[in-house]
DNA sequence: TGACAATACAGACATATGTCTGTTTTAATC
DNA sequence: GATTAAAACAGACATATGTCTGTATTGTCA
């Protein structure tokens, strides 16, 4: 009679192996892959190979990748096409415009509310997050209090959703390019749309462009 | 005559450690943050402990955490309460109503198209992601290729935004308990609410609630 | 210039961690 | 029951990694 206390190995292939690919997933979301013991303690195991052996024949099945060697080397596997790109970015929260332009230049000194995780293909792009003020927005279903995840960038193309300064106010616009004109239209009949003279946004001007808006994010209580 | 090749040290307090934190936020998010010595090789110090300086300074300056004595310990700030439970999440697809509800049973063995992180309080809630179809939602902010993230649950509450399945069709509608019926509203006034006789939802009725809508997500290419 | 604090360096140590070898247990199959 | 493959176990080893102590360098300020 054995004295075994996990059931554990009553399944021949069966969701042990799953539950060990969500348990790394879970500890990668949250900061860092785990360690082989931490697998071990975290179903019970009494030998750290036990562990081991899941993790790599997942790697060997390819739902896992890792770095040889390395401490914490498991990882997404990246080439496959799920979900290995992902961030974390400065939510700056309802900031003034004056501080959001401090913020934004500034980032390393700035003390973000939160950090959001967010998917992005691009390596270089410099991405923050905002909280939307107002209903100016609501025809392109962009909601108050709805987060909007910004690109850094000091252009934007005709069509595209946009963060700008306005005067030192900052607002979410969809931006037209026209007649050598600049404009940020609302979506939202009961609001006008604000047309500016430059064609391109600059420094010291009563309008620039932040970013373009890249993802849209609502949470509902 | 120093033989320092580095001249990072003419900085007092400079932005020498803003360059660690970014980088450790980066390593963070590609994967797992570095070591000390990987700190320490990226900025070409000669010995661990300047990168070790480096990074418990900003532990102390409260811009970064750690866990101590792990590898790969350091975090970010999560004191505040901000992002500390992520979770990735899988993603459904477009797919059928019936695939829907077998992959929604039996999570383990379907394959997702896509991972989503997301960030949620609670550890036992089962989530999923679906990709929105048709324009029934737009007065609510939710549009076409919209993705959901889904809380699986069997009821919900009046006012709710939930994902349904209606003669094995699966939708998204705004949740109304009226005078002992089961009601789903479109926010759409071009659509008409579906009523159902009875109050709770069951396996094997006509309908049958699969979730409740935590959160909306849009990407803008 | 001299004192002082911040930073960088050098070397070592204790531990965490990945990895290996061999044995035992479990479950399925004939 | 015997055979077999998968899984779990036990113990050890080599290395990666965090940490410590002491010293040297650099820049600032009086």
């Amino acid at each position: 009679m054995p004295t075994r206390s996990t059931p554990k190995a009553s399944h021949p292939r069966g969701p042990i192996r799953s539950q060990v690919l969500a348990f790394v997933r879970e500890r990668l979301a949250a900061g860092s892959p785990p360690t082989v013991r931490e697998v071990q303690q975290a179903f019970g195991f009494k030998a750290v190979e036990s562990a081991r052996q899941h993790l790599e024949a997942l790697v060997a099945e390819g739902r896992l990748a890792k770095e040889p060697g390395r401490s914490r080397g498991y990882r997404l596997p990246a080439a496959g096409g799920p979900a290995a790109n992902i961030r974390l970015v400065p939510k700056l929260g309802r900031v003034q415009a004056g501080a959001l332009r401090e913020a934004i230049e500034n980032p390393d000194r700035w003390d973000p509310e939160a950090w959001l995780p967010v998917e992005t293909p691009g390596t270089g792009e410099e991405l923050f997050a905002l909280t939307v003020r107002g209903e100016s927005m609501t025809g392109a279903g962009i909601l108050p209090d709805d987060v909007v995840i910004v690109r850094r960038q000091d252009t934007a193309r005709d069509g595209e959703i946009v963060v700008a300064l306005v005067r030192d106010e900052a607002t979410v616009k969809r931006l037209r390019l026209r007649e050598g004109r600049l404009e940020l239209w609302p979506e939202n009949p009961a609001f006008a749309p604000l047309v500016f003279a430059p064609l391109v946004s600059a420094p010291d001007t009563e309008i620039r462009i932040l970013g373009r808006v890249v993802e849209v994010r609502r949470r509902l209580a």
